[in-house]
RNA sequence: GGCCCGUUGGUCAAGUGGUUAAGACACGGCCCUUUCACGGCUGUAACAUGGGUUCGAAUCCCGUACGGGUCACCA
C-alpha cells in the first residue's frame, strides 16, 4: 500500500496562503436554525473584517440524515443575509469540491497517511459492541490498536470490513488554546481512540474537518462549543500530519431557555419562521449578532449595527463564552426599530400586502396607512389586525364614547357629532390639514378641549378603542363620504 | 459518573485589582398628545456561594452550589 507523495504534495500547493479565510460548513439536515445563522455571521465577519475570504462547504458525510431541499434552504438564507461567500459549490474555487461527498476519495488516502505515520490503525472490530457500556469500555483496550502489519494486511486482503482509528497516546496531556476559552488542557487517557474512517469509507465529521479545514486553508475555524471537548483530539491529529493549527473560535450556545438551545423540536423559530411573522432580516441579524458578542471600548454602547458597521466593528475578543438567552421581546425592539427607521415609501412597500390582508377598499390609500401604522408596529404580522376597521366598521359599544380623560360621555358625545357633522359635510378640500383646522377651531368655538371632541369622532370613524392615528388621520383616510355616513351612524347610536 | 467549560439586575451585556458597578430590552412613573404609539425625562433591580491572596477584589487562587457541553462508524 505504497502512498503517492505527489498527490500530497499538489494538495498542499493548491492551498492559499497568506490570508484570513473561514468557512461556514453546515450539514444539510434540515432548516437554518438562529445559533446556526450566528456562528454564520460571526465566521463571515472574520473574514469581511480581515478582507479575507468566506466559503461555504457542505458536509454531508452522513449519508442518512440528509433532508431533501436543505442546502437550498442554506444557499437561499445566506444570500437573504448578505452573507456572500467567495468561493463554495455553487460558485466553485481553487480547493473546492466544496461538498464531502464529493471529495470521498480523500479521506482515505489521508487516513492511510496517518496509520503510515502510526497516527492511526485499522480496527476490525463489530460495530456497535458498546453502544451500552460505552461508559465501561477501556480505551486503550481495542484489540486491533496493537494488532501487527502482517496480521493487517492478511484482514485487509481477505475483505473483511474495518474502520480506521485515531491511536491516541495513553500518557500525557494535549492543550489547544481557544480565542475566547483561553488555554485548556485536558488528559490523553481522557480521549478516546475515535474513528476518522468509517466503515463506508466516509469521514467522520471530526476527521473530514481537520482535513478540509487544512485542504481548504481555513485560518479561523469557528463553531459551537459542543465541539470544544474534541478540539484536543484535533490538535493531535493536526500535529500527526505537521500541519499548522487553526485559530479556534468556539461559540456558545444560544438558548431558548436556562436549560435548552432552540430547537425545532421546542418550537422556536428558525431564520425562516422569524421573517414570516414579521421580522426583518436585517434586524434579525443585528439582534444575534448581539446575542454572544458585543462590541468593545467607544462602541461598547451602540446597539444598532448594519451589517456593514458589523464588519468594521466586529472583534474576536468581543465573544462571549457563556451561553445567551434569545429574547423575543429583544428582537421586537430591534424590528421596531428598524421599521421606523426605513424611509416612509419603503416602509409603505413591506407593510402593504399586510395591510391588504385586511383592508380590501381599492379607495383606501395604502401609503396614508402605512404612515400611520409605521411608528406603531412591532412586526408586519402586527398590521391587519390594526387596520381592520377601514374596511368594515366594528359593531361596537356606545360605551366606547365615554372617556374620563378626554370629558366625554354619550351626552356630549352626541352634542360633539352633531356639531362636527355640518363642519366637515362644509369642508371645501378633504384634507389632513383641513380636517384638522376645522375641527380644533370647533372645538374652541365650542369652548372644549381638543380630546372632547376628537374623541368622539375617532370613535365613531373607527369604532374600536385603540386605532393607529387619531381623529384626523382616519377621517381623511376614510373619506368624506364613508366619515360622514360613520359619523350619522355615531349619532343614531348614541340616541339609543 | 469521568473530563471540560460557564456563572454581573427578569433578559442581553460593559467591566480585565481602586468605578457612585455602564448601557439596552422588559417593567413602573412623569412629560408630550387627538386614542394608542413614537419621542423625551425618570425609577425599581445585579457581581451564585464560602474561604483565601492583597492596603484594596466583580476582577487573582482554592473549594462548594447551580447550569451547560462531551464521553457515536451524528454532526
Amino acid at each position: 500500500m505504497a502512498l503517492d507523495r505527489k498527490f500530497f504534495e499538489e494538495m498542499e500547493d493548491r492551498i492559499p496562503k497568506g490570508k484570513v479565510r473561514t468557512r461556514f460548513a453546515p450539514s444539510p439536515t434540515g432548516y437554518m436554525h438562529v445559533g446556526n445563522l450566528r456562528t454564520a455571521l460571526y465566521t463571515w465577519l472574520i473574514a469581511r473584517h480581515a478582507g479575507g475570504a468566506f466559503l461555504l462547504r457542505i458536509e454531508d458525510t452522513d449519508q442518512g440524515r440528509l433532508v431533501e431541499g436543505a442546502t437550498d434552504v442554506i444557499y437561499r438564507t445566506m444570500a437573504e443575509c448578505g452573507l456572500t461567500h467567495d468561493e463554495g459549490p455553487d460558485i466553485g474555487g481553487p480547493v473546492g469540491p466544496y461538498i464531502q461527498s464529493e471529495r470521498r476519495g480523500l479521506y482515505g488516502k489521508y487516513a492511510e497517511l496517518l496509520v503510515e505515520k502510526g497516527a492511526a490503525y485499522y480496527c476490525f472490530c463489530e460495530k456497535a459492541e458498546s453502544e451500552e457500556d460505552s461508559g465501561n469500555f477501556v480505551r486503550g483496550d481495542d484489540p486491533c490498536r496493537a494488532m501487527s502489519p502482517a496480521e493487517v494486511e492478511a484482514q485487509l486482503s481477505s475483505g473483511k470490513p474495518y474502520v480506521i482509528r485515531q491511536r491516541i497516546p495513553h500518557e500525557g496531556t494535549t492543550s489547544f488554546h481557544d480565542v475566547s476559552f483561553g488555554d485548556i488542557t485536558v488528559e490523553n487517557k481522557t480521549l478516546d481512540d475515535q474513528v476518522l474512517l468509517k466503515r463506508d469509507g466516509l469521514p467522520t465529521y471530526n476527521f473530514a474537518n481537520v482535513v478540509d479545514d487544512h485542504l481548504m486553508g481555513i485560518t479561523h475555524v469557528v463553531r459551537g462549543s459542543e465541539y470544544l471537548s474534541s478540539a484536543p483530539k484535533y490538535n493531535l491529529l493536526y500535529e500527526a500530519f505537521g500541519w499548522d493549527i487553526p485559530t479556534y473560535v468556539h461559540c456558545s450556545p444560544v438558548m431558548r431557555d436556562q436549560h435548552n438551545k432552540m430547537s425545532k423540536r421546542h418550537g422556536d423559530p428558525s431564520y425562516e419562521d422569524l421573517i414570516a411573522q414579521g421580522y426583518l432580516t436585517a434586524a434579525v441579524l443585528n439582534y444575534v449578532a448581539l446575542l454572544g458578542w458585543a462590541p468593545k471600548g467607544e462602541r461598547s454602547e451602540q446597539e444598532i449595527f448594519s451589517l456593514a458597521e458589523l464588519v468594521d466593528a466586529f472583534d474576536i475578543a468581543g465573544i462571549s463564552k457563556s451561553p445567551a438567552i434569545f429574547d423575543m421581546a429583544k428582537l421586537d425592539y430591534f424590528n421596531a426599530t428598524y421599521l421606523r427607521a426605513l424611509p416612509a415609501e419603503e416602509f409603505a412597500a413591506v407593510a402593504k400586502p399586510y395591510i391588504r390582508q385586511s383592508v380590501k377598499n381599492p379607495a383606501i390609500d395604502t401609503a396614508a396607512v402605512a404612515a400611520l401604522l409605521q411608528a406603531r408596529c412591532e412586526k408586519l404580522t402586527d398590521i391587519p389586525e390594526k387596520v381592520d376597521f377601514f374596511d368594515a366598521l366594528p359593531d361596537y359599544d356606545v360605551e366606547f364614547f365615554t372617556n374620563k380623560k378626554s370629558k366625554t360621555d354619550s351626552a356630549v358625545s352626541l352634542e360633539m357629532l352633531s356639531a362636527a357633522l355640518p363642519v366637515l359635510e362644509a369642508l371645501p378640500t378633504w384634507t389632513t390639514e383641513a380636517i384638522h383646522d376645522a375641527l380644533i377651531d370647533l372645538a374652541v368655538s365650542l369652548g372644549v378641549k381638543n380630546a372632547t371632541l376628537m374623541w368622539p369622532v375617532r370613535i365613531a370613524a373607527a369604532g374600536k378603542l385603540v386605532t393607529p392615528g387619531g381623529a384626523v388621520e382616519l377621517c381623511c383616510i376614510l373619506g368624506r363620504e364613508e366619515t360622514l355616513r360613520r359619523l350619522r351612524l355615531g349619532m343614531t347610536k348614541l340616541r339609543g
